[in-house]
DNA sequence: CTGAAAGCGCTTACAG
DNA sequence: CTGAAAGCGCTTACAG
């Protein structure tokens, strides 16, 4: 079993290795009695092709690459569930990289770009400038590159991707505490170099200002997209003379944090604050109290990704037209935000 | 770039093929001379190797398929930090295959196992029993299969495990509740063939007849390991003539949904209904009120499941011994358990 | 220490 | 439709 060659094959059904080879890839290109005897050789001996052999000979591997900050976001498994389905259709496997747990050098992010033999890669990781560089050089070249969940920067402009439009997202979500009657909105981004987060501050500020609102220092502060480091921003935002009435998330995963540092400081969600998220993961909406926040269209960002991906794989590499597919967002009104207190 | 060979390295180098590749996999085998001169090519000529051919040479494929019920869970990613670690201190990518989401067949569970040519398999997820024969009798044969966080069921006995003691820790569980008082308890499960779950089940059962406390039809129900499979299951609970005073749940996915239900029925969590979890994910800590659970060490059970993996590939594949490590559980009390009111 | 050569298991023009 | 043969890029005994 283990080591049963096409030779054996050929040879039990009085066949060339070839035919066998014919029989199995290109079925039409034989006749049907050397197909059915074929086929009888193959399940005696209990063949199944090498595909060590066949990724070699074919020169690809049916591998493909997803970047990603994080596979402990369930926002991002969510994604992956679209690409998984899709990747499955194709026949393709997939492997996950993360690039926030294990904070890679810029030089390793490159390093791991190159090493495994993929495909294709799919970003759904804001690289940092210097990261998309090594990117844009060494990767590039080789293989095709979709991006997801976020726009893509400009050193890499001409990379297809698939994404909700943040900005926009991140307005409607400050409009509606706006429209709530919030004046002292406070935001949690993810942290400096995300574009994704970069984008729903964007859309925050721009929200604030059109409605003419004060923002304060102070009232922006970074959370790393992690329940502590959204702990740590709560407690700082709390703490500011004229404390917010309303905290924006840039994903619920840190709206879950902010929300039980709200409730430990003794404050009441959404009494004394309102908390919107973003991403609308499984877990939103069974919070206490239920999450307001902005749902993305997840498993279909990830099967849009990886079918523009298969795409290209099948085209050849070409670069890319730098086409981006936006997606609806959309504002899931639950429990969490209410009228200001003050 | 995409397509310098061996063959280019060496005629700059003014050297054979061989030599290339001894410089790159055995250099103690060169002078330095040559060491030095072959280097410089490689670098001129941004040389490296090709893994596919490399893969179909050796043999092995550097990849490795780890089966579990789903990534989602924050338990299993919180695992899989773990054997990612080890898995690339040892040069090994890994391919994740959910059983749950795809609700797969056993045929197609089979299939999937042989499909993908790995060099190993590590099973989070139980097999049902058919699915375990298919993989004792294909796949056994060609690469060595590790299981973790589960105990090894019957038919697969001589694989190697890494595992808290699932009985005793659901024993802890249920003690804990009964130590504050409580008799009426309720158990939510996973689902009929998880193996996971019927140890968790068992030693639940084991401490309530112990303590001599009468366990009613109807206080053991199912929850699918997830949200909305633990929120129809509490429903089911509360709806009881004699309700539960505590619920405990196999996963602490399946608490953050029964917490929701219990409060959403106007019950308080925990004066009305103790809520107990398992396995203590990163949003026990935040859940309101927090979480009181089993934790286990999850990234080391990964590490260490992936690191007895890698014996096994070196020691070529050998039928495992089916030594089970068992590593400790640990009950973390937090807001979520009370006394009994009534 | 180094090179020539065999061979891993397949696929695919090329003849017939 | 079928077979003989070349070759994918590497690694590794085997001589020297």
């Amino acid at each position: 079993m283990p080591d049963v060659s096409i030779k054996e094959v050929a040879k039990l059904a009085g066949v060339s290795i070839a035919t066998v080879s014919r029989c199995i890839n290109n079925p039409e290109k034989v006749t049907e009695k050397t197909r059915l005897r074929v086929r009888e050789a193959i399940v005696e001996t209990g063949y199944s092709p090498n595909t060590l052999a066949q990724s070699f000979r074919r020169g690809r591997t049916n591998l493909i690459m997803v970047v990603l900050p994080s596979i402990g976001d369930p926002f991002f498994t969510a994604v992956m569930r679209g690409v998984r389905t899709a990747a499955k259709a194709k026949g393709y496997s997939v492997i996950i990289e993360e690039t926030q747990h294990n904070t890679m050098t810029d030089d390793e992010i490159g390093a791991m770009l190159v090493s495994r033999q993929t495909d294709g890669i799919i970003l759904l990781a804001t690289m940092s400038p210097f990261g998309s560089e090594v990117l844009s050089a060494k990767s590039r070249r080789r293989v095709p590159v979709v991006v997801g969940c976020e726009k893509v920067s400009p050193e890499l402009a001409d990379l297809p991707s698939v994404h909700v439009d943040n900005v926009a997202a991140a307005r409607d979500a400050t409009n509606y505490l706006i429209s709530q009657g919030h004046k002292r909105i406070g935001m949690i981004y993810g942290q400096e170099s995300s574009l994704l987060t970069e984008d729903r501050e964007l859309g925050y500020r721009a929200a604030m200002k059109a409605a003419k609102l004060p923002l304060k220092d102070g009232w922006v502060v970074p959370g790393q997209l992690s329940i502590s480091g959204a702990r740590q921003a709560t407690r700082e935002l709390l703490k500011q003379p004229d404390r917010p009435t309303a905290i924006f998330c840039a994903n619920d995963e840190m709206a879950m944090g902010c929300m039980h540092e709200v409730k430990a400081a003794g404050l009441g969600v959404p009494e004394d604050v309102s908390v919107i998220g973003f991403d609308d993961i499984r877990y939103a909406e069974v919070m206490d109290p239920p999450l307001t926040t902005i749902s993305q269209p997840t498993e279909e960002i990830g099967e849009r990704v990886m079918n523009r991906l298969c795409r290209r794989i099948e085209e050849g590499r070409g670069d890319g037209n730098g086409d981006s597919q936006i997606v609806p967002h959309d504002l899931v009104v639950r429990k969490s935000v209410g009228k200001p207190s003050g």
